[in-house]
Formats: structure tokens, C-alpha cells, sequence
DNA sequence: GCGGAACGGAACGAAGTATTCCGCTCCGCT
DNA sequence: AGCGGAGCGGAATACTTCGTTCCGTTCCGC
């Protein structure tokens, strides 16, 4: 080979991240999405996409993962940020900028998990809890790390069709549930648990979808 | 007839509602549930459905139709109260008490709506922007009645396989976006508008879900 | 008893969709 | 110069899923 990639062989692996930003997108949009709206979205055929994945839940997993990494990613990097509070907030920006919680939360149960995701998931909440109880001694007592997950969820449900400025309408409430996290007062009803979290992780695929 | 009503006209009588009840609770957990699982769901055949509504689109119009209008209940019975900002708390907690948010806007854009739902849908709006501006001098200065909207929004993302703890956990965000939306500071970002808002009503089918 | 309202549920037909397959292109190496 | 095959596009296949229709049955009200 003349230059590191050339012809042929460089197109095939620009196709790799673009049919991964294509599904990301497309996924992003509709988790029920037909495969071939991503190879459309790709500009390729559907051959180009069997040729990378063995099938649809394949891809799925993949997406799903590489959004658990950068959940990772996230959480790393916020904490080294030495304010507490200011770490926790950047993380929650971070996770909520990168529209990471769709791809994790949203798409889990519509295939089955590697035994890797699973570790990645356990460290992903490890480092997230972290944050949490760092920040925590600012927050209203009441808030547990649960919380954390459904506020990301609140905040992935704003959602028009205009994606930019939805990132933008999403850092506006986000700014508005930290402060409401940060409020005084009793909090209603008894915090989420674990185990109400992370109901689509277990079961196959729930009937809520 | 001898009482009011007795047997079989009875039993159908019945029937109204609990199809309904059943189609809510289905559709609300999914829009794009098929109809034979709401007749499933009420435990009656496919035929009692079809007698009632010309078809899916009907009873998606009907049941949104409902929404609309225990929407307008909620914010009139909240308007009563003389505190304004209880008033805007009270509509709120009502409206997603109610869940009625799911059943108006994920809903729409499934039909084409009646010229009569418009007509609530305004009624409906001008109600909810009544009760904004009451409540608006203790909030954040920044807030817009559009911002209603999304927090209904965000609330009714709130959910998990259990219906009434569901409910519990909404009343705990709720409150945290309430405390949020009246903390100080100022708020990244612009509001978003009413074409933001309003997006769902206007095209036909929105690509995203 | 009879007529028909109200049903239950099978049957039908139209979509939609995951996956396979076949033929074409064109790079990379000999 | 030419060949082997990687990479690909997209039609064809084989199902599955649903909305809607239809027909036979039940049983109330007169």
C-alpha cells in the first residue's frame, strides 16, 4: 500500500463511522427505525451494513455500547474537576450534550447484552454515584443517585424536531432541575430504587416501551 | 325496560367505558400499540371496538379529545384557587396526575383532529397561559408559558412498569422542576417558542417520535 | 318464540421489514 | 495488463404485524 489507506479500502472504513453516525441519528430519532432508513441516512446500501454487523440487534448493541463508553468518558473527565458541585453539573452536561442517555437507556432491552456491557454498565453507575455523593452535601437531603438517572431521562424527553436547538432547550431545563435538586423543602414521595431504574436492563423487552 | 338500564344494553353501556379505559391505558403506553390489544385489554372481541369507532384513527381523536377536555377541567378547577402560585401548582400536579400530557400530545399528529378540537386546544392553551402569568411573578424571570409545556413534557417521561409508583415519581420531579422554576439565576439559552411547542399539531407525521 | 342488537374471533389483504442474494465495480497485487 | 476478490447497491424473499371485514352465535326485549 502506497499511502496508510487509499481508494477502495479508505472509503470502506469511512463508511464504518459514517453508518455508525448514520444509526446514531437515525436510532436517536426512532429506536424502532427500520435498518434501511440507517443505510439511507448513510447514503449506502443495506449491503454495506450486513457487511460490518450480523444483523439489526448487532448494530443496536453496538450503538448502545459505544454510548455506554462515553458515558464513561463523561464521568471520567468530569471528575476531575476539583469542585464538587461544578463536577457533577459539568458531568450532567456532558451526559446530557452528547444525547448519550438515548442511546443507553432507551435502546437497552432490545437486544440482549454482552457480558462486557454489563461491566461497563456497573462501572458507568460506579462513577456516576461517585459524582453524585460528592455534589451530594449541596443538594436538598432527600436526593439519591436514582435521581440522577431519571433527571437524565426528563431531560432526553425534550425533544422537537430541530436538533440543534434542541440541545439548546435541553441545557435550559437541565439548568432547571439542577436548581430544583439544589432547592430546599421535602421532596414527595419516597426516592426511586435501584431496582425501578434499571427495569429495562432486565427484563427481554418490556411492554413500556 | 324495566330498570334503567338492565342486561345485555347494560353490558354494552359498560362497555363504553371500560373500552375506553382500556384503550387509554394501552395507547399510553404505547401510541403505536395495535387496537387489538385494547380490545384485548378490555377483554371483549375486535367487533365491540368497530361498533363504536370507525376505526384507529377514531379512537385515537376520541381518546385525545378526552384528554383535551379533563386538561381544560384541570385548569379550571385550578384557576379557582385565589393563591396564585397554588394555582399554577395545583394545574400542574392535575394535568399530570391525570396524565392527560401523553394523551394529548404523543397522540397527536396519529389523526387528523376535528375542527371542535382545535377549538378546545386553544381554549386549553389560553386556560394554561392564564395560569402561567398568575403564577409568573415568583418565578425565574426567564420563564415563558412555552416552558409549561416542556415540563409536562419531562414529567411525563417519568415512567416505569408500575403505574401508581409511577405516578409517585412524577409528583417527586414535578417538584423539583417547580422548586426549579422558581430558584434565581438566569437560564442558558433561549425559551423556546410557540412553533417549538406546537410542532406535533401541525405536521402530519413528525419523523421523530 | 322472534327479530335484531351486540359480540367474539377467524379470515383477509395491505404494509412494513429483517435478511439474503446476485451481479457489478474497481482496487491492489502480481 | 489482468485477475481475484473485497466492497457494495439494491431487488427479491420470506415473514410478521395490523387494520378492517365478515359471518355465525348469543341472548335481551317484546
Amino acid at each position: 500500500m502506497t499511502s496508510p489507506k487509499a481508494g477502495r479500502a479508505r472509503q470502506a472504513e469511512r463508511n464504518n463511522v459514517t453508518i455508525l453516525a448514520a444509526a446514531r441519528e437515525v436510532f436517536l430519532a426512532d429506536q424502532r427505525a427500520p435498518i434501511s432508513a440507517v443505510a439511507e441516512r448513510a447514503g449506502v446500501g443495506i449491503s454495506a451494513l450486513y457487511r460490518r454487523y450480523a444483523g439489526k440487534e448487532d448494530l443496536l448493541r453496538t450503538l448502545c455500547h459505544d454510548g455506554l463508553r462515553i458515558f464513561i468518558g463523561e464521568a471520567e473527565e468530569a471528575a476531575a474537576d476539583p469542585d464538587d458541585w461544578a463536577a457533577f453539573e459539568r458531568f450532567m452536561q456532558g451526559v446530557v450534550e452528547a444525547d448519550v442517555h438515548s442511546l443507553t437507556v432507551h435502546l437497552a432491552g432490545t437486544f440482549t447484552p454482552t457480558e462486557e456491557m454489563r461491566a461497563d454498565a456497573a462501572r458507568a453507575n460506579e462513577l456516576a454515584i461517585a459524582l453524585f455523593e460528592r455534589a451530594h452535601p449541596q443538594m436538598r437531603a432527600e436526593a439519591v443517585p436514582a435521581d440522577v438517572t431519571m433527571l437524565l431521562e426528563m431531560c432526553a424527553a425534550v425533544r422537537i424536531p430541530d436538533q440543534a436547538r434542541t440541545a439548546q432547550l435541553r441545557r435550559r431545563y437541565l439548568a432547571v432541575l439542577l436548581d430544583g435538586l439544589r432547592a430546599g423543602g421535602a421532596l414527595p414521595e419516597p426516592a426511586p430504587t435501584i431496582a425501578e431504574i434499571n427495569w429495562r436492563w432486565s427484563t427481554p423487552k418490556p411492554e413500556t416501551e
